[in-house]
DNA sequence: CTGGTTTCTTGATGCATTCCAGAAAGTGCG
DNA sequence: CGCACTTTCTGGAATGCATCAAGAAACCAG
């Protein structure tokens, strides 16, 4: 992620464009969704709340769920985790996930386009999406298991 | 799924070759989850009670997931959805899901072996296995819709 | 058949998420 | 700039899937 971080009025123009009226709990839950990539809900409500303490977890709630209908941000769920947001939204990227710990990281689409959106048989289903997990290990959790043996 | 499915005496085998002991309650999710692809688990406590009045939630929780250890089921969870079970296990096949009522049909790895397995970088996770999950609308959704307007 | 171990039953608990009703805040128009 | 309308937020309760815990029951080897 070599973006930087936008502006507070960046933001505004974001919600804006996607027809939201500008409130606080929003522009703060898009700042924290921009500043911690991959966050649960539970972890976004403790970074809104240093910015706007008083804040419910409703508002997160909503929020989130209004701003994944418009696209400003991408709500993703690997089996046995809790629902995770990013910031990422344009580009076809993936993720994989450490099956000990649970860290999540992007990884670009292997080869180009999206070429994985092929599938053999479709059997009458309309195809609009194909979402590619990897599941593996993270380097810590590698290092930590070499470490045990 | 052109395979028929298994006798009570197959089912037996299958879990001794996994070291697990042959019990009522594991003979009966077996059935239930070669009768029922892609169910979730309370429609298959409902399928395991048909046959067995007595089983409890717990006992049906606990099965699957020492089935799942052991790989002779298949766990699956879309975002959005609750655990999901199927036994087809050896073949390396994706799964498409209906984002309008939710219903899972298999799909066969575009093409060949394990070509989605190759990430562009794999910033040092250790991976082992690649998921494809394609979303979409199925057949019954696409009609609904179509006739809506 | 019997001891030892694993598994099942029953009931309670945890946790993410959603529902609900009233209060508050943002927006467009006069 | 202020007012009315609409949407959003607060606070509290509820839902639902899944898991934990302790004792009873069932399975397997000898």
């Amino acid at each position: 992620m070599l973006c930087r971080v936008p502006t507070t009025a960046e933001f505004k123009r974001m919600l804006r464009g996607s027809l939201l009226r500008t409130t606080r709990p929003r522009l703060a839950v898009l700042a924290a969704v921009h500043a911690h990539p991959h966050a649960d809900t539970d972890s976004l409500i403790g970074a809104v709340r240093t910015q706007l303490p008083a804040v419910s977890h409703q508002a997160v709630y909503d929020v989130l769920r209004a701003l994944t209908a418009t696209g400003l941000v991408r709500r993703i769920q690997p089996a046995g985790s809790v629902a995770r947001y990013e910031s990422r939204v344009a580009d076809n990227h993936h993720h994989i996930v450490c099956r000990s710990c649970g860290a999540i990281a992007d990884i670009d689409c292997a080869v180009g386009a999206t070429p994985c959106l092929t599938a053999s048989d479709d059997q009458g289903f309309l195809i609009d999406e194909a979402e590619v997990t990897y599941w593996g290990m993270c380097p810590e959790c590698v290092a930590a298991q070499a470490a045990s043996n």
